[in-house]
DNA sequence: CAGTCCATGTTAGTTGAGCTTACATAGGCG
DNA sequence: CGCCTATGTAAGCTCAACTAACATGGACTG
């Protein structure tokens, strides 16, 4: 191997940690030193290789397509390496389980069950990040993911935990008796989006509703939405597992339903897994089936 | 990713260099680094992981278990950073081609056809490493390799360029007309050796036959070797190819030819080659169709 | 429109991780 | 035995990596 070729490995490490991160400033936290360290040395990586590895025009930076790809090497090479280092100083074993999981399923589904998965698992840790982005799942990060959709994700398994369509509801109290026909009859009515998602905003453009901007979008994270939802404070599409008790007791009224097949699915990479995620598996199949 | 998780990385790249070269003098060397900064790293490494990562007996060191399993991960960690590194700056196109290869074929069959080679691709330069020694194939380093044996290594492919046993041969001049039956009738004459290789010293041991010391073992270069034998320094085990002149012209008695089906093979990794390495099998492989 | 927040950048100065240098011990070989 | 070379240790040096301070600009809100 050329060692001399290599890129210093400090501005490898810097430029992995921003496309990790997304930003400057997590990717300092991540590392513990200042934003203006990662910016310097991603600077003095792109001068180093001549190559540009981020697109700068607008407020956020974007990686261009080399960058794309030098990320991309570079979380392979440096998760290859920190799985090892874990496995053979036994931090592994001991690590937090890392789940995500949107803030909906956590809520309302995960969070009542984990106290029977701490006490069949005393000793192991977990770390949930409730959020509804899509994370990579990587070695020595992210373990599992509770993802909304359809199950087809390339490259990892997935098993359905729970099947639920997406229904748009909205609060007696706000829609009545009204007669709603068609998308386009919820127009005049304030629209409730989960934070971080842009799941209202698409099911209206693909069913050929443009917004009413004075009536205004609000984003929310998921749980709260739907409590906005009960509220009346507007219309809200999600899974209908968190508002079928709300739906049986006519607090909100069923406007729409996507009848494609769709659920929370529990996805992992491929390959072997370490005892803390086999454990939580087995734990939540099992909580799936009872459910 | 948990970044801080990840061990130092100089200490890191120590260890694979150290890993790669077998030396601290070697690594160094690859770093361009005193041996010393080496032996330093190594040991922050194992007091910051509390792993022995080698095995401190005997003058020269080994990999411990650990070692093994974390040179690996490494030498594939940064051979995929300096993979995609060198295709985003173009380095790879360039960088030299690097072949391995036994010194008695590098000297008797390789070069004589490389100036062929050179007036077909002008722009492709080569790095020619004659040595017996089994380097590693990876991503940023040794392309291909010219090895003599039965063409089973697994996880590389092979291609048989030229097929040739072993002989056991010395100078009429040295054994004459007496008669050798076995293998024991050897011992009492000098040996040579190929330098870095055991292959005489395991072909006598597999014939029961013990070294005579006071008649002594002679290491040299495999090109030399064949020279020396010519001169009646001693008995040589080598590949036919390339004493065939020899025995035909009477130069060289053949005493054994070893029947198991050998010869020297190209070894490549599996995968996407760079064009280099493309034109040189190609290359390669047609010259051997020819001989 | 002004104010606020935050994303990114630049510059000058600081510092400790990574290294050198010098010396040491020990194994292998002729 | 002398020579060569593999590895180790300690003290000192240095510069790559970083901080702190300040700056510009985009997006959003009232």
């Amino acid at each position: 191997m050329d060692w001399s070729a290599l890129p210093p490995l400090s501005a490898l490490r810097a430029f992995a940690a921003y496309a990790d991160c997304g930003s400057l400033a997590e990717a300092g936290r991540a590392l513990n030193v200042s934003h203006a360290a990662i910016s310097q040395q991603i600077r003095n990586l792109e001068s180093h290789m001549g190559v540009p590895l981020l697109d700068r025009h607008g407020r956020r930076m974007q990686l261009s397509a080399e960058g794309e790809r030098l990320a991309e090497a570079l979380l392979e090479g440096f998760g290859t390496m920190l799985q090892t280092s874990d496995e053979l100083t036994g931090r592994d074993a001991d690590r937090p389980l890392e789940i995500s999981a949107t803030p909906g399923f956590a809520a309302v589904w995960l969070m009542p069950r984990l106290p029977l998965f701490r006490a069949r698992h005393p000793e192991i840790s977990l770390t949930i990040d409730p959020s509804a982005a899509l994370r990579t799942l990587e070695p020595g990060g992210l373990d599992v993911a509770i993802r909304y959709g359809n199950g087809d994700w390339p490259g990892l398994e997935s098993t359905l935990l729970v099947s639920s369509p997406i229904v748009v509801v909205a609060a007696t109290d706000l829609v009545g008796d009204r007669e709603i026909a068609t998308p386009a009859d919820l127009r005049p009515f304030p629209w409730l989006q989960e934070h971080g998602t842009n799941e209202a905003t698409d099911w209206f453009a693909e069913h050929g509703v443009e917004q009413d901007r004075s009536r205004g979008m609000t984003g929310l994270p998921g749980n709260m939405m739907i409590e906005a939802a009960r509220q009346g404070q507007g219309v809200a599409i999600t899974a209908r597992l968190f508002v079928e008790p709300d739906l049986e007791a006519g607090r909100l009224r069923l406007l729409f339903e996507d009848s494609r097949k769709k659920g929370y699915f529990l996805v992992t990479r491929p390959g072997v897994a370490r005892p803390p995620l086999r454990h939580f598996v087995s734990w939540l199949r099992r909580e799936a089936v009872k459910a």
